[in-house]
DNA sequence: ATTAGTGTACTATGTATAATAGTACACATC
DNA sequence: GATGTGTACTATTATACATAGTACACTAAT
């Protein structure tokens, strides 16, 4: 797996933000191909099961489609956004300021590293 | 529980959420008995040991001071922010802010709910 | 001293999830 | 037909969560 910052993530939890980061930067764009559940499974010295976890996790975002006996490809981006998904997100959202008050972080430095990420995405 | 928007959560977690948020307001301030862990377990509705999980996490924070045989107290706010703990907090940071993106939330509207974040806490 | 109320530690059980291993199948391509 | 796809199973192991119950050292009040 790519770096050992996201140790709080199941596996398959750090492959699906693995390949939704690289969407986001642009290594990987609409249309390309996924490496094969095997294939992933043997580059992130994973199990093919879980490589597959996170295929078909990607594939009920909405992030990539499946043509069956040719592959897992990348989707074109939403273009509407689910209302829905908004309201279920934004708990979490507060939810990762309060953690980060409580432990002495300024609401600043959250602006700061917000502008920081968006630079890299 | 209070709300049911943290269903993400498990119990232990959503207390001490809870908790650290109404400090953050200013409802619990330094020196503040919390109810015992029977107490609160009758309040919350939950097993005395998950409330024993909870509050030994607050401890482990620095959030909360124990008093053997009198109880548990609200600390003093941090001073100075272990550096450590920036560092550890920032990739889940991170890891939201591309969730976020994925669903096609804009940074501006991350920053619009930080800024109202910062009005409640 | 006794009693009651603290946090804490321990064992145990049931449930759920994560990750592994292995097998099998329908599909598309060559 | 052979190969490479995703997918669906079963099974096992390990871990975390939540519950239940018991016990102990400590403090405070009677």
């Amino acid at each position: 797996m790519a770096t050992d910052s996201y140790a709080h993530l199941a596996y398959y939890e750090r492959l699906v933000l693995q390949i939704k980061t690289q969407i986001l930067q642009g290594i990987l764009l609409p249309g390309d191909k996924l490496p094969s559940v095997r294939e992933m499974a043997k580059q992130e010295q994973l199990n093919p099961n879980t490589v597959a976890k996170a295929y078909k996790q990607l594939d009920q975002d909405g992030i990539t489609y499946v043509e069956p006996g040719r592959g897992t490809f990348i989707a074109e981006p939403l273009t509407k956004v689910s209302t829905t998904a908004i309201a279920a997100f934004r708990p979490k959202f507060e939810a990762i300021v309060v953690e980060a008050k409580s432990l002495g972080i300024s609401v600043d430095l959250l602006r700061q590293w917000l502008s920081e990420a968006e630079g890299k995405i």
